[in-house]
DNA sequence: TATTGTTATACTCTATAACTATA
DNA sequence: TATAGTTATAGAGTATAACAATA
């Protein structure tokens, strides 16, 4: 009963997070009051840097792909069904350490968009083989180049070298 | 109405978190399957490994910390009043980056533990001086031992020099 | 019996609005 | 009027359990 609202409800929820990450750019290094209170043992954990640094990039993803209307997780399943057509649904939640009762939504929201489709497997007619649409690709294709336009924001936040020497550090977790 | 079950619901919440954090370690790497299955873009994107690494070193830090039941976000509200005794409420929030209606719920459980006391400020009656108690004393003392525990299994991880260079390229985001 | 996709539930975290008591 | 703390609500994300269809 409550999936009948569901459109809408997502609709104003984007609107939401949309006007949040305009707003709520570039107060990083916590620029509005307290920098003179110590952090202690927090200045010597990599967690927190690790939390800051991820709140601040998912907030500039999420703003320069918020014409497309396109989050990082959604981001990620489509450039993932793009290089590897007809994976099960399964197999792309293993693949990104998604829950496969929360890729059930992701796909309902993709595939109402025209973005994915689910078709049924040949071999197992438990399991889907997931594809993008034709729209899918051509709009995955305009996704890329707002996510690289994002990366390019990231380079000059942290330093171009910086974020190289990051990407080399964090390989092991992709 | 719902908060006389909190204590219960959370304890529950709490047993299940770590035992998710026991069982699920040692599998960052996607060990499961799929090491077949490229990432295309998704390889190039800081924001994908950076998720994927604080996932990792939140698992760990809750796993290391389980026995005395402190998570990420508590432990910094802890370090932060135990450094900085009679800080308004609003003041953690800001330097921390959390909700101000959030904090309210992280020190609610906290004084319930009596590691933390809110007292009646001098000068302003609206607000609070956070302080820790005796008790919140002696534990935070104890919880920084285990974060430090955790913070070796992190050089471990990534390696000691590459934590290091971590630190130093994200500590614009502290 | 085990697995795939699905539905439902619960808890965490983030964001917002509205209320109170002060300032 | 504005601010500190509080309460309530809604959405995203995460984790589980249970079910139907299929293997």
């Amino acid at each position: 009963m409550a999936t009948r609202q569901k459109t809408s409800r997502k609709a104003a929820a984007t609107a939401a997070a949309i006007r949040r990450a305009r707003t709520a750019n570039g107060r990083a290094h916590n620029s509005d009051a307290g920098d003179d209170i110590g952090l202690d043992a927090l200045i010597g954990h990599a967690g927190y840097a690790v939390r800051r640094f991820q709140l601040w990039i998912f907030q500039d993803f999420i703003k320069t792909l918020a014409t497309v209307d396109i989050r990082p997780t959604q981001y990620s399943v489509m450039t993932v069904i793009g290089a590897n057509p007809g994976l099960s649904q399964m197999a792309v939640a293993k693949r990104l350490g998604i829950e496969r009762a929360r890729l059930v939504h992701l796909l309902d929201s993709l595939e109402e968009r025209d973005f994915v489709s689910r078709i049924p497997s040949a071999t197992d007619r438990r399991s889907h083989a997931l594809h993008l649409t034709a729209r899918g690709k051509t709009a995955l294709a305009q996704f890329k180049r707002l996510a690289a336009e994002h990366e390019r924001h990231v380079a000059e936040k942290i330093g171009k070298d910086n974020r190289e020497q990051l990407l080399q550090i964090l390989a092991c977790f992709t």
